[in-house]
DNA sequence: AAATGCATGTAACGCGTTACATGATTTT
DNA sequence: AAAATCATGTAACGCGTTACATGCATTT
């Protein structure tokens, strides 16, 4: 694509004031904890992109009576505004291209340290865990909160989709560590097949 | 990070020759077949970085025997090479920021077509099918073909990676599609309230 | 008055894909 | 001889992060 790409920022940003007038500081605080499981926006995108939103009529920057006498502008969307991000939604979702370093290392890594694989893949063990209990934690604050807002069921959805994927990433690197340190054994007993014994 | 980033390309690369020596076409065919599923690289990033890694004494270029008398330049990877790629691969592997374009237009798809959102999920409930029987078919050929490569079970890892993973989103998929549709009979029972004994 | 934190904004990179250009070698 | 396809290579973008610069408002 020599013209444009997919520009998901510019939705993004859309899509946060849609849900209600921000400046850029909030979008961005507020797209790390909503959005933030499964979406980062930095200010070097959300500045530039907002000007260009107002550009384009899709957004409009409030007068600057903000609540709080700060420094700051906020930003409204407008009917035009949620049109093209109606068209948007509509689209059939662009999966971004995989890249895994993790397995990367693990599918080099015949000549590698067991240690360091084993390190690498318990840290996903601990990290998704750790993960896991943040969703239940969200899943129910979305659930007592917002019991009768209309987003409800699908802020739930984004949810139950980390879900699953931070089981299915703790069941696999259990069974990881178990291949490693399988793994392991059989290269010691390689090495010192006289050890083998002792191993038991 | 003005100065550099993390240029996982260069050891992609620099793993694949590894493996054997091979030319930058071949280096594109391998990678999308045998590490496709968790990487993907592309001539832009391939050329550019051979000449690189030949500069700088981790690869060395072949002299042009290649079988096929074909126009073909074949690469080799160096002891230098391999030295630079156990560094790298004993470094804790750096996460993506995540960017889920479907998770997006799900979070705010309050006011869109709930059909839209089905035939969005619906696309990830059989692709993920397909997916997870390529993975088993993946899985056997490595298990048959391999039985003694020494990289067999930290092939059969990333395998595994890709296979739970699936199942977590078939799984989803399929949740996320009845919530869905539960969501389109409140909508309608919510519009036309009188019709709601006609549903059953 | 100094320190802290809120808020906006931009420049410099690095990363990566896509699309095109070019030519050699097989195949038909 | 023409068509297909192997193979290398590059230019132009678009995307995104990081790091820095700046200044106002609030707190201490």
């Amino acid at each position: 694509m020599s013209a444009l790409r997919y520009r998901s920022s510019r939705y993004a940003i859309l899509g946060l004031l849609s849900l209600a007038p921000m400046s850029g500081y909030e979008i961005r605080k507020v797209a790390s904890s909503s959005i933030g499981h499964f979406w980062s926006e930095s200010y070097g995108q959300i500045y530039p992109t907002l000007r260009e939103l107002v550009a384009e009529g899709l957004v409009r920057p409030l007068s600057r009576r903000g609540r709080a006498g700060r420094n700051r502008q906020e930003y409204e969307i407008r009917d035009k505004g949620r049109e093209v991000l109606g068209g948007w939604r509509s689209e059939r979702p662009k999966a971004q291209p995989p890249r895994n370093e993790l397995l990367l290392k693990l599918f080099f890594g015949e000549r590698g340290s067991i240690a360091d694989h084993l390190a690498h893949v318990q840290h996903v063990l601990t990290s998704e865990t750790d993960r896991l209990d943040r969703y239940r934690h969200l899943e129910e604050q979305i659930r007592r909160k917002w019991r009768e807002h209309s987003s409800r069921p699908f802020w739930l959805m984004t949810v139950s989709y980390g879900r699953h994927l931070s089981e299915a990433l703790i069941q696999w690197s259990q069974e990881a560590v178990s291949s490693l340190r399988r793994e392991a054994a059989t290269r010691s007993r390689r090495q010192s097949p006289r050890v083998r014994k002792r191993a038991r």
